[in-house]
DNA sequence: GCTTGACTCTATAGTTAATATAGAGTTTAA
DNA sequence: TTAAACTCTATATTAACTATAGAGTCAAGC
């Protein structure tokens, strides 16, 4: 199976497997004669797990922490769980801020109508003020 | 005022303040004799606002497009609140978004308890298989 | 054999909004 | 006059790709 193939199974791009290769996270494909990729089954379902872990945000480092556990298979799953732990209290701190954003957002938004001047505009008064108290 | 003192009051940093003028967020400043950068309390002011829509996250280009707008104070400003609009409903988006990874994260964190192998490792056994239908 | 087109290769630059250097020059005070 | 503190420009780094240039490979058709 060649580069093109491999991004059609998988739904990754040509350059985004490549750039996996380049940092590791899939290994280097064996090459055919005219130095062109080649690849497997296994090729398929590592970067389906990629894809996956990509999918719920996780880093390429931690990525790359997982697929060297995964090759390790006798050793324990702490790191793992840990890991999630902090992904998920990272994605839900992020959660937490954009709300609070979403709040003053629209409190500025309600402080213009249509039709005014660019003088007269609630939002750019606003702006121009001190900022809103955020706590 | 030179670059250290502006920064300080603004609570931009210095190398900031010359990123906003290599973008064209504020204007090149007059130079000293020794070519050291010297500002007004305009300058204060200005970077002030635009502190106040970065920490709305508010990209540099649409600063950039509420400063010209400023500078027009006769035009509508119905441009100023389509943005905001814009702005809203990807902060909106992405709350969504992240809500839904969040939902997912800890549906496969739940998956594995601590002290097991990895080969046991509920986490990675779902990684490894077909991604969680995401509604 | 030759050409065409689809594919692949490497290397490089761009994306965002800063942040961090290196190496040089300026200013102020001891 | 020397040192500290400050400033200058230019360049590299961050994350995870994405896009391009210019060259090489391969299969099919004539
Ligand atoms: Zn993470
Ligand atoms: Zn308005
Ligand atoms: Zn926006
Ligand atoms: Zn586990």
């Amino acid at each position: 199976m060649k580069i093109g193939e491999l991004s059609k199974v998988t739904g990754c791009s040509v350059q985004t497997i490549r750039h996996y290769e380049k940092e590791h996270l899939i290994a280097s494909a064996e090459r055919s004669e005219g130095n062109f990729r080649l690849y497997d089954e296994a090729a398929v379902e590592q970067l389906l797990f990629i894809k996956h872990c990509r999918s719920l945000d996780l880093s390429l480092p931690e990525i790359r922490q997982l697929l060297a556990l995964n090759r390790s298979p006798g050793a324990q799953c702490d790191d793992v769980n840990r890991m999630m732990d902090r992904h998920i209290e990272q994605v839900e701190a992020r959660i937490q801020e954009l709300t609070k954003l979403n709040e003053q957002l629209r409190m500025l938004r309600r402080s213009c109508s249509n039709r005014r001047t660019v003088e007269q505009c609630g939002i750019l008064r606003n702006l121009s003020a001190t900022p809103v108290s955020s706590g």
